[in-house]
DNA sequence: AGTGTAGGCCAACATCCGTTGACATATTGA
DNA sequence: TCAATATGTCAACGGATGTTGGCCTACACT
């Protein structure tokens, strides 16, 4: 259906996706120059902007994401925590692609559009038959998906972009062995003054 | 003892420094120029340089920040998770620096040193005493501030830079309502893989 | 074989940034 | 009062950045 003629250039922009993000993910948005971009992708900055149209749009090609959430009404309801914090330690430590994303967002406006859409659209409908189980109000949903972005921005925040010491080497059992209860809290507990 | 006798200029260098808290908060470091900081001060971009020396130890004087936490060792043991995120909270409503530095430190390296320099000499000393009276093992009190520190980051990166709409409107007791038993848990809780 | 077109490079423009130095004015102190 | 010093302005430099247009080359298609 989508099939496309492969262009001459296809490896091109591959390279010059990876080395964007690389770039984005290590100095941020404004930091991060299309002349050193296309340096490492070892072609003229011209380039970029003969296949991307300017450095807002590359960015926006190169920082698409997909958080690849699981089924969790297919998990067991008391793992849905666990199960989550693993997900996305994982996805993080194996995709540099979100800490661009992150980094960029601090201090980008699209960026941080971007990370909001990712909000509404992924985590939200995911999250959000697991919260109608638990919580009768179904209105309920995003507060309790935006406590468990909070929760996983933060831990990525300190691990990948802070570099927070204790926090970089911990191992990643240990981390998600302390997520998961959060999360499996901000889910499925019964009332929002839980205790 | 540190007594200085008052200078004529201390009006303007005030001005500047409320000015670039502003834009450092607003933007993050690379974006707020000096140019517009002097322009909001209502001044020339060369008092800037005169005064601070350069643009990195300009944010280094606006960035400094003390948490100004409370001795938690006076606190009820139960209520101290509670105690921490009001405190926190009501520093971040009321003093846009702790943006700024947040901001900043996505992107900047001095920003993020500084951070972790907070996280080192503000947090993990006032927690550690609560970590011990839960844990034996004093090792433990850096990875417990640590995870503190995730969940406090997190929520201000959601609600004060991603600007993540359901943490925004959140009302303020609804927030400390929820991390407060996340906090409690981080610092009181018997084992690593607390369940 | 020959032509059109896509891929690629080079030089340059316009702009903005941090920073510097020279110069004018006002205030202080003896 | 008068010199020294602090406060402030103006113009400009050197460098980096996003972006543009022109030109050359190599492939693709007929």
């Amino acid at each position: 259906m989508t099939e496309r003629k492969p262009r001459r250039s296809d490896a091109t922009r591959a390279a010059i996706l990876t080395a964007a993000r690389e770039r984005f993910a290590a100095e941020g948005y404004e930091r991060a120059t299309i002349r050193a971009i296309a340096a490492d992708a070892g072609i003229d900055p011209t380039m970029v902007m003969r296949y991307y149209g300017n450095k807002e749009k590359l960015f926006a090609a190169a920082a698409e994401i997909d958080i690849r959430l699981p089924d969790l009404t297919a998990v067991p309801r008391e793992q849905v925590g666990d199960r989550l914090a693993r997900h996305f330690l994982d996805r993080w430590e194996h995709d540099e692609t979100m800490a661009a994303l992150l980094r960029a967002a601090a201090t980008n406006g699209g960026a941080a559009q971007r990370m909001r859409e990712m909000f509404a659209h992924q985590l939200v409908p995911v999250v959000a038959p697991i919260v109608a189980e638990a919580c009768p109000d179904p209105a309920q949903a995003p507060a309790r998906a935006a406590l468990v972005s909070s929760q996983v921005l933060g831990a990525a925040l300190c691990r990948y972009v802070l570099r927070l010491e204790p926090f970089v080497t911990m191992p990643a059992g240990e981390v998600t062995g302390w997520l998961g209860p959060t999360l499996q809290r901000y889910l499925t507990a019964p009332d929002p003054a839980a205790r």
